[in-house]
DNA sequence: AAAAATTAGTTGAATAATTCAACCATTATG
DNA sequence: CATAATGGTTGAATTATTCAACTAATTTTT
């Protein structure tokens, strides 16, 4: 934990370069979004492996999903998603069947306690998302943000890698 | 490397509550901007550690400056910034010394290759996050999004964790 | 139709990162 | 002067990630 005086020191620094770089903003506030975020979902039995919130959610969203669009759609690796998978298995809020037009593709689906945690999930992270940000910009400002990135993200996925 | 079928329906797919989620691009593009930059990285020996390039470029920047105000600032554990400072040691890009006025700090300072080291970096990664965002988003809407984050991070090291 | 290429998912080991707390010396605070 | 907090160190445990080899299945090419 930090303290007041490198609070403050840290406060004057001068990001040179970094100032301008919107990669460098997506990574400083990844890692403070992830920390806060973290300590919430761990009660929940969530680990720090990426994409797991996410394909939940999707799978609770999307009866039939198949691994390879989440591990596509999120940018992970396809040997992530089926740890995280077969994690959310193990929990039991995860079945998975084969395909019927292709069995070597996996189609996933919620249980009722997965869609039962999804909706728990969904309502902590969207109010997770609001107070972190919330002193941080207006809602006008997340707003223009978030309708940018969301743009962005939709020809991110469009175009692939 | 995900194919043309699982791109078209990655692209399809609804995201429900995360489609406006400012934590969930923050997430998504951080994964994304990483793989692209740590290809390019690599080859000048930076691992995935956090922090190693804002580090260097801190550093660089700021001579005399101390590990607990670089982990305070990019929101990172002290070890692992410890761990960075040590490794760019390691690697003769970095050296410290004791502080004048308080013995337990260490000042920071870049050697000759360090700071040639540092200037190298910086192009790469203005011209990595501007070629990165530039088929995502116009010019005008990278720099809307890069003040507002700016401002949002100045924030955030105000008022701390 | 057969052969070749690619894909969906699996697996696992190696590697690296991260966490977190205990620690010591030093400084600041009461 | 005693106590609390800090700056940095250390290390082990834990977890995540990587990456390629693999198999079965599907698609593409010949």
């Amino acid at each position: 934990m930090s303290t007041r005086k490198s609070q403050e020191l840290a406060a004057q620094v001068d990001l040179g370069v970094l100032d301008g770089l919107l990669s460098f903003y997506v990574r400083v506030f990844e890692i403070a979004v992830s920390r806060h975020l973290d300590d919430r979902l761990a009660p929940l039995g969530f680990t720090g492996r990426k994409g797991t919130i996410s394909s939940l959610l999707l799978i609770a969203r999307h009866a039939g999903i198949r691994p390879t669009t989440i591990s596509t759609l999120l940018g992970i690796d396809k040997s992530i998603t089926v740890k995280t998978v077969d994690e959310l298995r193990r929990a039991k809020l995860v079945t998975r069947r084969s395909a019927a037009d292709d069995k070597r593709a996996q189609e996933l689906f919620v249980t009722p306690e997965g869609a039962a945690l999804a909706d728990k999930v969904e309502t902590l992270i969207v109010a997770h998302s609001d107070e972190f940000f919330a002193g941080l910009m207006t809602r006008e400002e997340h707003d223009i943000v978030v309708n940018i990135f969301r743009k962005a993200f939709n020809r991110l996925r469009e175009v692939g890698e």
